[in-house]
DNA sequence: GGAGCGCTCGAACGAACGTTCACTAGATTC
DNA sequence: GAATCTAGTGAACGTTCGTTCGAGCGCTCC
């Protein structure tokens, strides 16, 4: 039971690493296979098919995500909570290339009842984060759908760009980043607008 | 000569419609040929390989994109070229989705030659706008290439959420994320820094 | 009226795909 | 020690893949 389970993992582990570097379809079940050490047949001692495997890496990953997503205490402000979050995303997405990548690009090919439950998760994480901004913006200058967009935005397209030895180290990044969001979410308006 | 340039442009248009919707791996030489009106035989008199396809749909979609650059003039100030570039970008990503995903999901399946020429395209685009940045901004809080990173990945991810019915159009989600980078950036940094 | 050309086709190629099958060596249970 | 379960295998299934080939159109030019 046990062994059976770590081993699930590490075969996931090899799972998510190819889908990421490959893709879903460019990835066969043979490659999977060599990279687990098992033949093709042994691979579905432990996975239905290849969309389950899809699916199963998904559901890792949002375990994950979620894992980060503060909860409100009384003690923190709005600010701080937001600032957790953003530094907890961030950290993920640009420590975990292979996860980032998956999501990214080969989430969207799930199917059927996993592709619903995989999708909510997802929702139900941009949500959290717009209820957080929600809670800070007291002007609302912008509506915290679209403020929860540009930040996601912001902090998923670091992957793109972001070098260490360039752009500083993940926590630098990270209080660049939410201050280049907060400045502009709390500007009072004027600051900007005037310019245009 | 013409016929047969504008049914490879009419081809192209199917192969980036389902390049987009399905994928690149996922899309076969038959389902552009039948999308096309044509044989499969019949595809490879205009294009020689799948690969090539891809790399014609990603060429086009840079000349289209380049297209909408603002040339500096005299007359106009750093901070209407940028507002230009991003109303200009947020619209071709808007409206055309399936160039966005093309972008965003199969550009990297390019090989060889190709992939290198694309490459430089893109971050020749990418420059383009760093330098409208680095123009602005005087106090220079963040680096061109941070700020640059943080605008693309706000209008990048505009198409996963931006909704017209939702968020106004076009033009209203334009003012309003740039006014949002704008204000960060010009922020006079104890604004955000003290609240953190 | 035949030769050449631009364009399109059906048919086929070998290779790779996801999945299934019958089977086995070893451990566990009764 | 017979029966059952776990973990794994090699071989094969039918299908689809990207690409190629030879041939057949309708057209223009000599």
């Amino acid at each position: 039971m046990q062994a059976h389970d770590s081993r699930l993992e590490s075969i996931l582990d090899s799972v998510e690493a190819l889908f990421a570097r490959d893709g879903y379809h460019a990835t066969s079940m043979r490659d999977i296979a060599d990279a687990s050490g098992l033949s093709v047949a042994g691979i579905y001692y432990y996975i239905p098919s290849k969309q389950i495997a899809l699916a199963m890496v998904c559901e890792r990953i949002f375990d994950r995500l979620d894992a980060g997503v503060p909860t409100p205490d009384s003690a923190a402000t709005p600010i701080e909570l937001l600032q957790r979050f953003v530094r907890s995303h961030l950290r993920y997405v640009l420590a975990n290339d292979s996860a980032y990548r998956v999501l990214l690009h080969d989430m969207e090919l799930l199917e059927g009842a996993a592709s619903e439950r995989v999708r909510l998760r997802k929702r139900n994480y941009f949500r959290s984060l717009a209820h957080m901004i929600a809670r800070i913006d007291p002007a609302a200058r912008f509506t915290a759908r679209l403020a929860a967009g540009a930040l996601f935005g912001m902090l998923n397209w670091a992957p793109t760009w972001y070098r260490a030895e360039i752009d500083g180290n993940c926590d630098q990044a990270t209080d660049a980043l939410t201050s280049l969001f907060l400045g502009g979410l709390l500007a009072s308006g004027n600051v900007a607008e005037a310019l245009l």
